[in-house]
DNA sequence: TATTGTTATACTCTATAACTATA
DNA sequence: TATAGTTATAGAGTATAACAATA
């Protein structure tokens, strides 16, 4: 009553790509979660820390095109890392509706901290796998979501990071 | 007032794999989504869908575990698979706690046309890369999320699927 | 008129707890 | 007692709509 199933859609497998990303963010966001426990909104906030930290200062509508969230949950994130005393809102001079997200010299102390963290959170989670094989996915998953990303009708030009990370200044220091 | 920030936390980029996972997942889930477009519950639906009939009939909790998700959505997206005509729910015989999940023949014809809509969406998420490192990308991936998801306490034995994917019979037909 | 930021609200999705039936 | 499946409910997260300030 078990081996008559006669092999259904047998000989095309079907793509796993949709369980695989599945599986594999959510366990990033198991381990960054835990990793930057503390920090408001967890991996939320702490891409906010990011970006911030990275680039030239960000405005809230670029924030949130960057990574990709409604435009209505940065009030009240940003309120929490302000609050938290991480970042800070900047009403830009030169068009007095932007308000410019900049981190404060504890947030910037608090970004390096966890940083080191969630780079030993990303190491458990590639635990199973050869440094040259990360290293190989880390690249391709880099070169898709840069393509996909700009493929998208509203990118923000502010953040630039990006077109950086696709092609680092070769011989730039890689660690 | 702008030059003056000294470079915050400079010469340490810090990871954006979180921000490439996200921005992968969220444009396969967009793509895909519209392309299983009618399936009730959309891309979770499909999965199941898939799961179901590429396996030996799974139970509900199997599915759960496989799919990571909370075993209490099971019952509504089963009963909505159901009531579309697609899969049947049928009582294990050797343990009537258990019900096994089974693609109906309308389901199985549904299958295979979703996983060639499923094909070309998935042709356009890759579309800004080259065959070569898309292939390597999906290798790495498949490999990643079996090391991450066996990892895990509760990996289903049910479902062996990952094994079969991880090394493939040498020579089986791809494509 | 269009855009940034904000607030309030409604909606969807997810997780918690408790229950039935089988083992 | 433990597990599969189910149900109801509460909570978190998300999107929708409307507004003020500025361009």
């Amino acid at each position: 009553m078990d081996a008559d199933r006669s092999a259904p859609t047998a000989g095309v497998p079907g793509s796993n790509l949709g369980w695989y990303l599945g599986v594999i963010l959510r366990g990033w966001h198991e381990e960054v979660e835990r990793a930057v426990e503390g920090v408001p909104h967890g991996t939320r906030g702490y891409q906010i820390l990011s970006v911030v930290g990275h680039n030239s200062p960000p405005t809230q509508s670029g924030l949130a095109k960057h990574l990709q969230i409604d435009k209505t949950v940065m009030p009240y994130v940003i309120d929490a890392l302000q609050d938290a005393g991480l970042v800070e809102r900047r009403t830009d001079p030169k068009d007095r509706r932007v308000r410019r997200i900049v981190l404060t010299p504890h947030g910037e102390r608090t970004l390096a901290e966890l940083e080191a963290k969630v780079r030993a959170a990303e190491d458990a989670v590639f635990a199973g796998m050869p440094a040259q094989a990360r290293q190989a996915f880390v690249e391709h998953a880099a070169q898709l979501a840069v393509s996909i990303h700009s493929a998208h009708p509203s990118i923000d030009p502010c953040i630039a990071v990006l077109d950086a990370l696709v092609d680092p200044e070769p011989g730039a220091a890689k660690r």
